[in-house]
DNA sequence: CTGTTATTCGAACGAACGTTCGACTTAGGA
DNA sequence: TCCTAAGTCGAACGTTCGTTCGAATAACAG
């Protein structure tokens, strides 16, 4: 045996990371259904059964992909947070730690957000609790910015979904070459997230969209 | 032949719209490449050979989903900013004629926000083009409140965008039974919009976030 | 009735899928 | 040197995939 004890956290586990990475890329442009182990075998390099000598199966490379980007995402968002007290700093850090790990490995967070319903069984239980976790953190800065009167009265279930609306939908458009970069973005979007749910004393100029559209093409279809 | 004259807009093409229903609804579910056509048939009860004589590929399916649905949004939006004028009226009209669209068709909202990918060649070309004037319509909207100073100086792409991804991020999490419908949805995004770009004297408390964070875990971890 | 066209489907095609197996090579310990 | 275990892979397994084809049925025109 080439190690007396311990896992050795050398050779190998480094093989099984540049596996995840090649198997990342490659979930992150034909989805998982549509991506083949031999997709992954010949972009990785390593042989078809050669792979299963690291991973045992499909969905274990997804599941190993999933719970460690997330974990990574979560741990850095709880150090990045350590000390911080003020409710908008604390959203700034959010949506910074977000963007700044999105647009640094664009593959995962793909990967992420768009194969939410790919995993089964105990795996996706797994992963569904980080997630869990990462959403109640942004729940509480939320209402942190309720508390202090920087947010006005929303359902706060809606206001940070939208957030994550806003953030997670970027590995559709967003290209390196052409758009901001993690900073400015997060600044952006921290910015529009804080003034948009702002107590705000220059409140909506009507009451509701409803009664002020004309309201014949609306209701005409409502069949439909 | 059963009718005289005209592609009959009866029976056959009825039987198509059907197929059409269960399809996007195995689509939402399973993805379009986890989805098989025999799963389509179960689904619509239409033999695995039979769906053919209506529809001349998986590919083409999806193509006639997306397609369909691209264009219904996008006529009903140019229809309901016939005459509006005021840009933050036209802008309700777009989140709500979105989110309404969206909540009362979610499987083949699903599919249109999921499968962005998935088309190729000339079907892919033809979705990419409406989705480039819908896309265009926005922007349009966005310009709108910037010249009558409701909106402060953002990149209009990100601006737009962003609430792209926050409405159509939806899909994600939204629950009929839970969560607020389509009207109460859209006057909500909407004032989280307007008010996220609106030109605040309640500007940002500092500059920027980068230079308030303890910058110690964020650089150590540069390399990484 | 006969003929023609629209509609439907069971059966099968070759290709690609995830996974397994046994043999082979490599390398350090005795 | 031989032995053992780690690492690697070609070949094949049984299954499922999208698609095709020819026969069967249904419905109407003449």
């Amino acid at each position: 045996m080439p190690r007396a004890s311990a896992p050795d956290p050398g050779v190998a586990s480094r093989k099984l990371e540049m596996i995840l990475r090649h198997a990342a890329r490659v979930f992150a442009e034909k989805g998982y259904a549509g991506a083949s182990i031999r997709d992954i075998s010949r972009a990785s390099g390593v042989s078809l059964s050669g792979l299963y000598y690291y991973v045992e199966s499909k969905q274990k490379l997804l599941y190993l992909i999933q719970i460690h980007t997330f974990k990574t995402i979560l741990t850095r968002l709880q150090q990045d947070l350590e000390g911080i007290t003020d409710p908008a700093a604390r959203l700034r850090i959010l949506v910074h730690n977000h963007l700044d790990y999105f647009l640094q490995h664009p593959m995962e967070m793909k990967v992420l957000a768009h194969e939410d319903a790919a995993l089964a069984g105990e795996y996706r239980k797994e992963v569904a609790e980080i997630k869990r976790r990462y959403y109640g953190t942004a729940l509480e800065i939320f209402e942190g910015l309720r508390r202090v009167g920087q947010a006005r009265r929303l359902n706060p279930r809606i206001a940070v979904l939208s957030l994550f609306g806003m953030m997670n939908w970027i590995h559709t458009w967003h290209r390196a070459q052409v758009d901001p970069h993690a900073e400015a973005l997060s600044d952006v979007m921290s910015e529009m997230f804080l003034h948009g749910v702002m107590n705000g004393h220059r409140a909506a100029p009507e009451k509701s969209t409803r009664a002020r559209r004309s309201g014949l093409a609306v209701a005409a279809r409502a069949a439909s």
